[in-house]
DNA sequence: CTTTTCGTAACTTATCAAGTTTCAAATTCT
DNA sequence: AGAATTTGAAACTTGATAAGTTACGAAAAG
């Protein structure tokens, strides 16, 4: 099954452009990870919205945090992307008047249920400052001065 | 994301193979499934392997239950269509050695370890035979007397 | 008014579970 | 033996959708 790249991706970007203190160019962005432009254009959208980034339009213009790291979690970020279905494996919805199914189902959907309130839980619990300190301590013990980007883009 | 219904599924027909005192043909289930026999083969393959099923080629032949439904468990059933992927969010990897990105996976990772290994532990604390009975109540509470299909397979 | 950059719509690609086709092999029935 | 049934397995097509691409308009700065 294919995989939803949106909150890892973002959660990058936001890190990366805490470092900056310049507004980043979707074409920047894109380079760091490795797409295009629109694609950056498309999923910062959602993140505008929530006021987590702000864009500007023109000359000097791009993309800035909108407000500090440590008041964003990881569930404000998965949530700006579009909360996007947590699990890969799905309910059978193929005879729904089947009671067998029904049972199934209604076990399935608990658990899986129990597993997502588990999950947003931990996301809601961390904020981005915290994985940037993460971050901070993964540079200091490899020696790095400072951090920089460590890709092509430049 | 696309779902994979495969857990969903082979749980309906394990425990429509337990109503049936014959073996049910790979034609019939599909029909019960709404799809064909050899996808339905394919997919039992997997339980064969572990035994919860067994096959049986020629007239008179089809799939029967290998071992009693309360000796089978969710997790038992998940690993035997192969353990697919349980996330539908996935880490990026377009820059490994981003000490960033390998902050937010970092973080990301232990947070879907965490959900998915206690998933796969109420997965692991359901038994067929559990599912059964809940199927034998909602029976119950809407009167019917016997079960049997509720689909036209037949 | 030219350049830069975002905003957005429309389109294409990649992926993989699901679905399909086909035939060989095994088993049972006549 | 021969016909019918049914699984086994390989090869192929389809469908859904995140990701990727193209294109152009709007806004802002120089
Ligand atoms: S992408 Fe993280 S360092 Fe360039
Ligand atoms: S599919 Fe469950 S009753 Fe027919």
């Amino acid at each position: 099954m294919r995989h939803d790249g949106r909150l890892s991706r973002m959660l990058h970007v936001l890190l990366h452009m805490e470092e900056q203190q310049r507004p980043m160019t979707s074409e920047e962005i894109a380079g760091m990870l490795g797409t295009n432009p629109a694609l950056v254009r498309r999923t910062l959208a959602g993140l505008r919205e929530g006021g987590y980034v702000v864009s500007e339009r023109g000359h000097g213009g791009g993309w800035m945090l909108g407000r500090p790291l440590s008041e964003i979690t990881l569930r404000d970020v998965y949530d700006a992307v579009g909360a996007p279905e947590v699990f890969a494996l799905g309910l059978a919805d193929d005879q729904p008047q089947c009671l067998v199914e029904q049972a199934v189902n209604h076990a399935l959907r608990r658990t899986l249920d129990e597993a997502r309130r588990l999950l947003l839980q931990r996301f809601a619990d961390i904020r981005l400052s915290d994985l940037r300190d993460d971050f901070a301590a993964r540079a200091a013990a490899l020696g790095v001065r400072q951090p920089g980007p460590t890709c092509a883009d430049d």
